[in-house]
Formats: C-alpha cells, sequence, structure tokens
DNA sequence: TCAATAATTAATCATTTGTTTAAAAATAGT
DNA sequence: ACTATTTTTAAACAAATGATTAATTATTGA
C-alpha cells in the first residue's frame, strides 16, 4: 500500500486544511520563505482556493500570527496575575505551564523571533495589539518580582536578569534543540523532550537558588 | 549638504561593499526575506556586479554564512581545549568571551538559529564542517563538564543541562532583546548593553551556584 | 427537480526576482 | 597615445510567485 504523506489532516474543511497548512509551514520557515503554492500542497487543494478563503498571502499570515501570539502570550497572562505564590510556587507554575505548551508546539519560538527580526510585527493593525500583551506580561512579571524584593523575600537584583533567565533557560533549548542533541548532525525527539521534562522541576530549583538570600 | 545614506561605508571595494551589504542583509534577515536587488541598493552598486563578482546569491550567502559560522564558534574553540582552568575561571573565560563577541555581532544568534531552521545548514558542501565545528565545540564542554564531575569538583548533573543553560543566558537575550527591553516596542540600545556587560560577571556566579556542592 | 449559490479547477496575468547580455566607461600595460 | 583588459551600466530574459479569471462541478434550498 501506498506510504502515507505527510501532511495535514484529510477530514477538515478546505478551510480549515488551508489554514493548518499555512501554520505548519509560517511558523517552520517564516513568511519569506513559505511559498503559497507549498500551502496549497501541504494542505492539498488548488491554489485559487488559498485566495479565495483568505484574500492574500498577508491576510492568511495575519491569522496565523495572531493565533500563534496568543498561544505565546495566553498560557500565561490568563492567571499569573491574582494568584498570590511564593517564589518557588510562582516558578514552578510558570516554567511547567511555559515547557508544556513548548512540547505541544516547539517551533513556536523561532516563529516569534523570527518575527521580531523581520518587522512583521508592525503588520497588526492598529496599534498592534499582541506585543501590547507581550509588553504587558512583561510588565506583571516584573512587578511580581519587585514586590517579592521589596518585602525581602528573595535577593535584590535588576529584575530583567531574573526575567532574562526564565525566559532563556525554558524557550532558548527549544530553538537550538539541534545544536544541543546534535550527534553529527541528528536530533534525537525523544530524548529532548525528557530533558526538557526535567527542567520542569530543574529550572525553579535554579531559579530559586538564584534569589536566596544566604 | 545631502545627508549620509545609511548604508555600507563608500571606501572600501566594489567586490568589499557587496560582502558587507550581503552579510548586513543576510545575517538580519536570512536568505530567503535578502532579495539581490536589496543587496545591491544597500552596497550602492549595480545589480549586476553581485553576479559578476559573487556568480550567484546562493554563493554569496554560502561565503557569508562560512564567515559567521567561524565567528560563532572561532571565539571559544580556539583555546577552549589545552588551558586547565577551575569551573569559575571556564565560566568567566567563556561567558565573557562570548558576551563581547555578542556585542559586536548582536545579530548573528538570529542568523545561527534562521540556518538551522532553514535547513540551509547543508549546503555547506561535503560533510557539512561547520556543523561539524559546532558539534566538536559542544564534546569539548561536554568532556570538560564530566571531568570536573568525576573530579567531584562540581555536582553531578546532566552536562546538557549545564550547557543549555550557559548557552541560553548567553545567547537569549540577543534574539528576544525586543522583547526584554519593550517599553511598549523601543528598545533601548544602551541600557541593554549594560546589562549585558553585568551578566559578564553573573553568569558565571549563577552557574557556580547551579553546580556547588552544599 | 431545478435553479441559485458555493466550491473547485485549469489557465492566465502581472510582478517580483535571480541572472545574463551586450555595450559603454574606466583602468592598466606598453 | 593606444590598445587590451577590467569594471560598470542599462536593458532584457526566464523562472518563480502572488493573484485573478472564467468556466466547471458540487451543494443547497424551495
Amino acid at each position: 500500500m501506498a506510504k502515507k504523506k505527510d501532511t495535514v489532516a484529510k477530514d477538515l474543511s478546505t478551510e480549515e486544511k488551508i489554514k493548518a497548512a499555512a501554520k505548519k509551514l509560517f511558523t517552520q520557515k517564516g513568511f519569506a520563505a513559505t511559498k503559497t503554492r507549498d500551502i496549497a500542497e501541504e494542505a492539498g487543494i488548488n491554489l485559487a482556493l488559498l485566495n479565495y478563503y483568505f484574500r492574500s498571502k498577508e491576510k492568511l499570515f495575519e491569522l496565523v500570527m495572531r493565533e500563534n501570539l496568543s498561544l505565546f502570550v495566553g498560557v500565561l497572562l490568563e492567571d499569573i496575575k491574582n494568584t498570590p505564590r511564593s517564589f518557588e510556587e510562582q516558578m514552578n507554575f510558570l516554567v511547567g505551564r511555559y515547557i508544556d505548551m513548548l512540547l505541544e508546539n516547539p517551533d513556536l519560538p523561532f516563529f516569534i523571533l523570527n518575527l521580531i527580526q523581520s518587522g512583521h510585527f508592525q503588520t497588526d493593525d492598529q496599534g498592534n495589539p499582541v506585543l501590547k500583551e507581550i509588553t504587558q506580561l512583561r510588565a506583571e512579571f516584573l512587578k511580581y518580582a519587585m514586590e517579592q524584593m521589596e518585602q525581602g523575600k528573595i535577593k535584590k537584583i535588576h529584575p530583567l536578569h531574573l526575567m532574562a533567565n526564565m525566559m532563556s533557560m525554558i524557550i532558548f533549548p527549544f530553538i537550538a534543540s539541534s545544536i544541543l542533541m546534535a550527534r553529527s548532525g541528528i536530533t534525537d525527539r525523544k530524548e529532548f523532550e525528557r530533558l526538557m521534562i526535567e527542567r520542569k522541576k530543574l529550572i525553579p530549583q535554579w531559579m530559586k537558588e538564584m534569589v536566596e538570600i544566604r
């Protein structure tokens, strides 16, 4: 029997197939490197249908972008705010949530970074609500960290270092997995995932040590 | 008088001007998003000269790629090997060297990551000597970390976590600076650099705490 | 059942983009 | 000064790419 093609699932509506294909390719390769014909092929549909359903490549990209950005900040923003937590609890919560999400969407960090670098950020109409969400998330974290410092709960460091370290240790492995895992160029997906799951416990510990008053 | 254009320096040979422009654009935007006409304009030369001097866009990209990859691994590989150092000294050395290099070439991490993701890595002819260099650097670090552990100098952790953390904390801020610094979207370059210089001392301390046997 | 609407297709268009060509201008060697 | 060589230029080509068109097929609703 013929091998199943590594393409988007077939039991979706045409519109959904196109969106899924676009999401996959835009996320993996970015805007410029993704051709409308690639999307059509990946979705298994006629090229014209892309414009029929989504007007243009740009519009389709913006759709994917909005969804990806929601994913990227949404996981945390929903309840970082009101819930009071000790630093350790907070770390366990944030890190666990985020790594779980990234294990499901390992290409997301690359997409976001590509977005930043390419300047396609601005494309998002009027006032840029998504960048605003990131800024809000950042503000929320910084506020939390500074409160903890003022209450003498944690050591005083520039809170941006804390935020940088947390984000770095969570996100970076996902964009550099092939460097980290490279055994003569081959990435071992399973072993990588095992390590990332380990990190859900380890990163909070390291973060705690980082701010411990001795 | 006319304003000076923000383009590549004028006192270079045509060939050098093209290479410099290509390096700038390829590094900032990657292969697919950089158009030959952009390079020509940035270099202030006639489009045909690009092919006259470098045959093709691909060849020019490979040239830039090779130089960037050398930068990315060369700084460390040259003398991580033979020099025996305590863990703290080693960290101070590696982190200092690397952050200095990245302050000079802040777009380099994005270029490398873009390279990985796009698969343009393989383009480098026969056997892929550059990926080999990265693998070598990785092996060198892992060997060092495991030696330290066996000698009881540092705590036993999976050395990949150590490597991931070091690379993450050094490199990630450079690809996410606009998220980290975003004060309603504007990146404050000077403040960012100040923080990165601070990190030359801080990261080794954090790494040390991470492996301390208490 | 049948007309109206929606979805799909193949073909084509208009731009963009990488590359080439042939002629002109600049430079070097004698 | 003069010619050979190198460098530069404008123009054009061919392929790739995003988008549209007009005709065909499928679906819906009465």
